[in-house]
DNA sequence: TATTGTTATACTCTATAACTATA
DNA sequence: TATAGTTATAGAGTATAACAATA
């Protein structure tokens, strides 16, 4: 594949990439801010103090505090001294806060399903293994 | 297919394309906040009103009035007055907002080409010919 | 002293309500 | 009256600076 060729397939795949991205987001009717869905799956994925989530997400310690705080106040995340420091505050997700997670995903999947379910076998396919090249490239 | 593998297949390729975007937005360095340039695009394919572009965007016509202002401080958008309806202002890009857009797709681009330059022709024809699909898909 | 987290304050983007000017 | 756009004001999100409590 030519240089000129590979510019305009990497144009268009990050074109295509952003527009499913942005329609997931948009049409899916989540009941949750972006970063509030982010912090949450940080949580889900391990993360337990607001210091280590400011981290991650790059936003200021201020900021977590709130989101933190916003989360705690419609119960999807629990806060819990930490018994070995003082100055911690140890974080998880809720029963609410892990079936928040569940619904998001589900109607996000629900979505996606819904546009790819008329594709015949062949064109599945040709996603399918798309899918675990991006899933590399997106990894590196 | 089946209708397990459908789903499974929906979910990554969802997750895929929505880390793909996150990246290509953080990772380009671009010195326009997204609603920003969003409205730039907006104007680029011909919408001319601030009226037009709150219905376009989804926002109240304050927030665009606001976003537009910003836009015209910039001098990446010009406003002039409706020859037509003395109510209605008229936008178009400056030249040096179709430069912005073009900056900040160059660094896209470059980004994107970056990943997938150390591809071998077969992914690279399975991710255009993906790509093929998810045009399709995402336009529906 | 250094670190964790919060409070104080300010700036930006969002919204709704009220206003001006024009149709 | 209805429409296009702005201004006024308030509610979230962001930030930095200053503070408390603990290590």
């Amino acid at each position: 594949m030519s240089t000129r060729e590979r510019s305009q397939m990497a144009t268009s795949l990050r074109v295509a990439c952003m527009r499913i991205s942005r329609r997931v987001r948009f049409e899916s009717g989540d009941d949750l801010a972006p970063h509030q869905f982010s912090v949450l799956l940080r949580i889900e994925d391990g993360a337990q103090t607001p210091r280590e989530l400011a981290e991650i997400e790059r936003v200021s310690a201020p900021s977590m505090t709130r989101t933190v705080a916003a989360l705690v106040d419609r119960d999807l995340v629990l806060r819990a001294e930490d018994p070995n420091d003082g100055r911690s505050v140890l974080l998880s997700l809720s029963r609410e806060g892990v079936e928040m997670l569940k619904a998001i995903r589900r109607r996000r999947e629900a979505w996606m399903l819904d546009r790819i379910k008329h594709l015949g076998d062949d064109e599945l396919d040709t996603l399918r293994r798309a899918t675990q090249i991006l899933e590399r490239v997106a990894a590196e």
